[in-house]
DNA sequence: CAGGGATGTTTACAGTGTCAACTGAGAAGG
DNA sequence: CCTTCTCAGTTGACACTGTAAACATCCCTG
């Protein structure tokens, strides 16, 4: 047993629940969703199966902490692709980089949406995946009128939401799935952004 | 411990594999995913912990077949939703039927999309799920111009299926969702379908 | 320099998916 | 009719999971 060589490596770990996130972070996207087991997490870290238990009321609750850590990236992923000046272009580039994030980390998208392993109950939406959501909210408030406003956030949210959920888990047709994930994207979200009601 | 008592009831089972997923089925929708496990549906069909593997390869290949079965009845009631003499109409309220189907089947709804339990692989769609897929697809394709209609089909698909996951997963606005879903579902479609290009 | 609270460890348990080897029943062939 | 073969189901075992309870150890405060 050695740690990251560079951590302190003192016999109470230091900061144990950040590198737990880490590991289970890592564990996630390099082996899958399955591979994301409490005691390999805890194994990754250097620590006794027990020790998570500290920091952690149970696994949904790690699996909760690495979820906000996605919520975290895709925000930033979304804020980062939203610079077009016409806001019509900025919305489509935003359904874009959604797209593209779930399709380059599908193991934390389905982390972060979906099922929350356990009880159906809801899971507590995170502070975080608000804010996500608000930097799309924005750019559709720009554009439609007060009335239709609600349900247009909706549907944009949705339809990026579903776009991403199909091509992650290769639902699509061939034939749709054939033309690269980024053109299908642009195509799918200019044509919802065109439609929208001035 | 007994079966159904109008079934057979023979030592060699008689048809465990449709017990099976019949059992599988109300675990599922019963009890939630958690409980949707290899041993409790033997238990339920009354057999022993390792004679699901003569008609099953392994879980994933039960929760495939306990899918097909999602896929049916979501076909079904794509088409019954299907009637509206105007296509449009009858466009949203296939989407209305689409939301609500994953509402009131959450946890179906979840193993039918989604993850595919294992490998992050595409799971093999199933022949079914493509037939839902045309029943929708039809409709898009009388509303839209043929070099627009693979990226409409797809975009109405997303959006529905995007609405069902975010209400499914309970990830809608607090405001959004204090209407009743179906209301929801129903503006939103709408929104989509007045957008589409005539 | 106490001692107390946070942090980790050990041990244990019920449950899971799945492998290997065994058994019983119904059909096939002499 | 009796043997035999093969499919369908059983028993037992294994490695692994999440988690409870009790114990150990470090560091900080008084």
């Amino acid at each position: 047993m050695f740690t990251v060589s560079t951590e302190k490596a003192a016999y109470h770990h230091g900061n144990l629940r950040d590198a737990l996130v880490r590991t289970a972070l890592s564990l996630l996207e390099e082996s899958g969703v399955e591979a994301l087991t409490l005691r390999a997490a805890a194994r990754g870290a250097g620590v006794s199966a027990m020790a998570p238990y500290r920091h952690f009321a149970d696994k949904a609750d790690l699996l909760a902490a690495v979820a906000e850590q996605g919520y975290a990236d895709l925000r930033d992923r979304l804020a980062r692709a939203d610079t077009a000046a016409d806001p019509r272009q900025a919305l489509v580039e935003q359904g874009v980089a959604y797209v593209l994030f779930a399709l380059e980390r599908p193991a934390l998208f389905r982390i972060m949406f979906g099922a929350s392993l356990g009880s159906g109950l809801p899971p507590k939406p995170p502070p975080t995946a608000g804010s996500a959501y608000g930097i799309l909210a924005a750019r559709v408030a720009g554009l439609v009128p007060e009335e239709k406003r609600e349900a247009a956030v909706v549907a944009a949210w949705s339809l990026v939401h579903g776009l991403a959920c199909l091509t992650v888990d290769g639902r699509l047709t061939p034939q749709a799935d054939a033309a690269s994930p980024e053109t299908l994207a642009r195509q799918v979200t200019g044509l919802f952004a065109a439609g929208l009601p001035a």
